[in-house]
DNA sequence: GACGCTTACGTTCGTCGTAACTATT
DNA sequence: AATAGTTACGACGAACGTAAGCGTC
């Protein structure tokens, strides 16, 4: 058994079981892999992959368990590299961020700025997606850090942990009648064009919720996953707009009315994602704790090591 | 990297940074392993052992960081192995348990027998030791699972899992004047001479905890490890015996006079000690289950794989 | 017939063990 | 002088890539 094996069945299960594919993204012949594959197979004693004929068509039962441990190892492997790194030089290395529009554009900018002042040797990178594939990138190790509001208590193999709460205002054009209206209630809201997140979004999931439970049925005429977008049509007075409430700035936003709505909706809470097991650099935890000063390496890393339940903020 | 690797700096570390030991140990040449660590120390940038000239003198910080990974990997190439004995034959195996006297002499008979019934190809092994070196077993690999009451409770890497409580009573010669005592008291034991359960053994902190709360000194004439050695010096009227319940059988101890002590002293709980992380054969869960329970497969493998908080009755 | 895995084979690289060397106690 | 680790070197074996073969779709 060694560690190219298992190397070779992770990526051939991941590619839907095509051994060609597997070979070229692991840059070597597909005759290799596929005896690899094989030589493990005897040496375990069981058969990873069911073959129709010579075809790899299913993952057996015993396959599943050996490919859940693998995957493990391998995650296990890659936390040694990191372990190197870190102590080869503890101020450079890279820091790969996932995160969503909204927070990219209005939570992070001052964290950013500040950890790249303080480690400057630290290669950032900022991926944008959605929730689901912020918390893919994480899982298939091309990001380290999920930042999401939605759709990330799900995956078994993340770590979440709650980091902001937050919640929603209502924008419109500088005379509109609605910032007017006092108290705000989602019956006046209902009552106008309203733009806002898209479907599956940085907390939509709750502005359906509200509305749903007073039985009323909003009239939204554009979404937008860009919190930008959205403000540039409202300013076009297309609309009314149901925004993060991070995302209105007085001083920037001069062409819009804003009004709180934090007494109409459930509030969301942003969480960071890590993959469970990791070993993180030092500056990663520094920067968590830079995001949300309550997580701590302590408690990051015991999140990490721990429990499969997620905490609660 | 290679598994290899993984495996000397860990058999070296656990030798005392001894090359040589560690290469005696895993039938290989000491040149071999001290290559092999130096090119692994090179790939990853770092030295996990540092050295006075040639020799190996402690573990450095990044070194230790290694190691633990190392165990983790080693411990996960092991499970491999598991699911491969699994899958090739599921009745067939091996399970080799670690425990205290008492467990194995009164808790387990009936267990193991059962157990011998309904998987009789597995070959079971019984290792008895002190808490301490039942624990150690689990931990080095030596045994699959570790079966006592005391002192289990510090081991980081071991997942324990309550499997019964049970508590003490009080056994003397056939007409000694202590089985007339209603109710019986602590003070009415320390009047006698006693004879029972060795320091830092099932459950003898309990016992003295009891006295102690009481400011009682009891005269402990004898100790044995030994539930067994216990009754025999009793039944000689050397002294009156505080003994396991459970160790007490009037079928058989005719020879001998009991009164329950429950009242006395604080309870003990009786615990099961897992590899953190280890995957388990089928039979073992079926093993765990049969001497307790309430401990399904879903319950253990939870706890295996989850949280590092140990579980409460 | 195209795609995809396996078998066959020669080359290369890595690993291991012996032996000689060097440093520490 | 004895113990412990490194360097050097030669032999063996494992892994890889190319090319050919065979089974599915």
């Amino acid at each position: 058994m060694n560690l190219q094996q298992l190397r070779y069945i992770h990526e051939v299960a991941r590619r839907g079981l095509n051994v060609s594919d597997a070979a070229d993204a692991l840059f070597t012949s597909q005759p290799g892999v596929s005896k690899q594959i094989r030589l493990l197979e005897a040496e375990l004693g069981i058969e990873i992959f069911s073959r129709h004929g010579k075809r790899l068509v299913a993952v057996t039962e015993p396959g599943r368990a050996v490919l859940e441990i693998a995957e493990r190892m391998l995650c296990e492997m890659n936390n040694l590299q990191q372990v190197g790194e870190e102590f080869a030089n503890e101020h450079a290395g890279s820091l790969s961020i996932a995160t969503t529009h909204t927070q990219a554009r209005y939570a992070l900018p001052r964290v950013i700025r500040d950890f790249m002042r303080r480690y400057p040797q630290v290669k950032l990178s900022l991926h944008q997606g959605n929730p689901r594939q912020v918390c893919e990138m994480v899982l298939d190790g091309s990001a380290d850090i999920a930042l999401a509001t939605e759709a990330i208590s799900e995956y078994e193999e993340l770590v979440m942990l709650p980091c902001h709460q937050w919640n929603r205002c209502v924008v419109a054009a500088p005379r509109h009648p609605i910032l007017k209206e006092q108290p705000l209630t989602l019956e006046a809201i209902a009552r106008y064009p309203l733009i806002t997140y898209d479907d599956a979004f940085t907390g939509r999931g709750q502005i359906n919720k509200a509305f749903l439970g007073r039985g009323l049925k909003p009239n939204v005429v554009l979404t937008a996953i860009d919190s930008d977008v959205i403000k540039t049509y409202v300013a076009m007075d297309l609309g009314i707009g149901i925004l993060a409430r991070m995302a209105y700035d007085p001083a920037v936003d001069r062409d819009l009315g804003m009004i709180d709505a934090a007494h109409l909706f459930e509030s969301s809470t942003t969480r960071i994602g890590l993959r469970r097991r990791a070993w993180l650099r030092g500056y990663v935890y520094s920067f968590i704790e830079g995001f949300a000063p309550h997580l701590t390496r302590r408690m990051v890393e015991t999140a990490l090591s721990g429990s499969a339940d997620n905490y609660q903020l």
